[in-house]
DNA sequence: GCATTTCCTGACGAACCGTCAATAAATCCC
DNA sequence: GGGATTTATTGACGGTTCGTCAGGAAATGC
């Protein structure tokens, strides 16, 4: 890494950095919409022409954006995956960072629908496309490292047919519906679930259970495991997403109402 | 619902049904930034300000496509709900139908994220808005529906804290999860999953065990299921999609290459 | 066949993207 | 320090698209 920094490339890094901050909260706030290169450049007091020095295209912008989320997911993922415990606690563990990860990076799923809507991914610098690949590559690898510790120590058993990337795909598909009907629902009036998290870790271990991972969830307490993770290895993270470290066991909630919505 | 229509109103009805397939072709092969008004205009004939009178907006012009096609899901779960079967084939059936729907619409899912990439949902009309709404609730009462006969006959008995909302938005995610997955990959390289409709459906069987909902799958041939419900139930829609109605039990292959990417 | 309503048009203003020649600032080197 | 050279910055500009609207064309009513 390039050390020794003269005070104005010092400055330009740091001034991309502010750029993607303000692009972060115009995204969440206002929408992809309203993230337009001139908006950005007066945040941050340049021109226009300057911001095009950082980025060289809108959608490479909120790629940017998005790099820099995936690159704190997969350090998530990689820290969750450090747990001490049996390979499914470990798995769980991997959830919670994924669940924490939702509650603080929200623009993350806005920034990739947006992204995926308009590009043509020709527009997006090489290096940040491959970095983003990456990103995904290194959740799926901490993924497929714990199902293959969990066959290892016989603890979990696929059956004929199964493989271990169809565990983490399932696993994968389940949280990214979940997080996209998280989004969705800003936009109607009656919610599907009223609380989307409790359920989606319940389901996660519905899933799990349906591989016959040990030790099931009837036989083990996972929101206890949950608690600990959160406890042990991200008590930083959870206090600032606001989770509460005493609650147990996570399951659906029956009922409330007055959801926050897309705000404008 | 209004008959005898004037011949002028006849022409303008059958008119937006053409600017819909226009629209909806050009989102498939070139993505929403191609889908101009200007372009929808003279691809039917008529002036821009014509295609306004159609759809308020460009968002609305795109919400109107996904209404459209929402519709036919419904009718596809609607129909697959009325297989002949036990609880869990029937529940089965839906995922047939989804499958097809997923098959034969490819262009859902760009519709559905470019409109909620862009808006500010202010933007659809409202008419159209609810319609959208009453899509997505007739599909989960086809599914809630199927979860409470399955309870009613014994089919499947659900463990303290679930409920019938869980399992149906757990399917529910693990389906659109997989249809972003489809989505995403047309933009990386190396694609996570070769073939994810198998993997998706064994994924849903799995998580189906994991409630304990019987017939296990260790019990019963939901790939013969699943044939049966296309030759019986979507014979003419399993013939568009192109899929081969004596192939066996889907699970997950092996490997394969040469993926189609994003057309441009 | 004429009055009225309804529909259609394309020019227009506004917003935004991305470029680039001119200008300003920083850096290098003696 | 100061002049030469490299690098960074600016904002006006051309191009595209959105959405509007006054005026003209076509359909409808009587």
């Amino acid at each position: 890494m390039a050390r020794h920094l003269s005070p104005k490339q010092q400055e330009i890094r740091e001034r991309e950095a502010r750029i993607l901050d303000e692009a972060q909260a115009v995204l969440l706030a206002r929408g992809a919409s309203a993230v337009t290169m001139e908006r950005m450049a007066n945040a941050v007091g340049v021109s226009k022409g300057t911001v095009y020095q950082h980025f060289s295209s809108k959608e490479d912008l909120l790629a940017a954006v998005l790099l820099r989320s995936s690159d704190i997911r997969a350090r998530l993922f990689e820290r969750a995956a450090s747990f001490q415990g049996k390979s499914r606690e470990r798995m769980s563990a991997v959830g919670a960072a994924a669940e924490l990860f939702f509650a603080l990076y929200p623009q993350h799923e806005q920034a990739e629908r947006a992204i995926k809507a308009a590009s043509i991914s020709e527009k997006i610098d090489a290096k940040r496309a491959a970095g983003l690949e990456s990103c995904t590559f290194r959740c799926f690898g901490v993924a497929t490292g714990i199902v293959r510790d969990a066959i290892a120590s016989g603890d979990l058993v696929l059956a004929r047919g199964q493989t271990v990337e169809q565990v983490c795909v399932g696993l994968w598909n389940l949280y990214t519906g979940a997080f996209l009907m998280r989004d969705l629902e800003n936009f109607i009036d009656e919610p599907i679930v009223t609380d989307p998290m409790p359920t989606l870790m319940a389901n996660a271990q519905v899933f799990l259970d349906g591989f016959g991972w040990h030790p099931l969830s009837s036989d083990h307490d996972y929101g206890e495991t949950h608690q600990r993770v959160l406890r042990e290895i991200f008590p930083e993270e959870a206090r600032s997403a606001g989770l509460d470290l005493a609650r147990s066991a996570p399951v659906a909630q029956p009922a409330g109402e007055g959801r926050r919505r897309h705000p404008d």
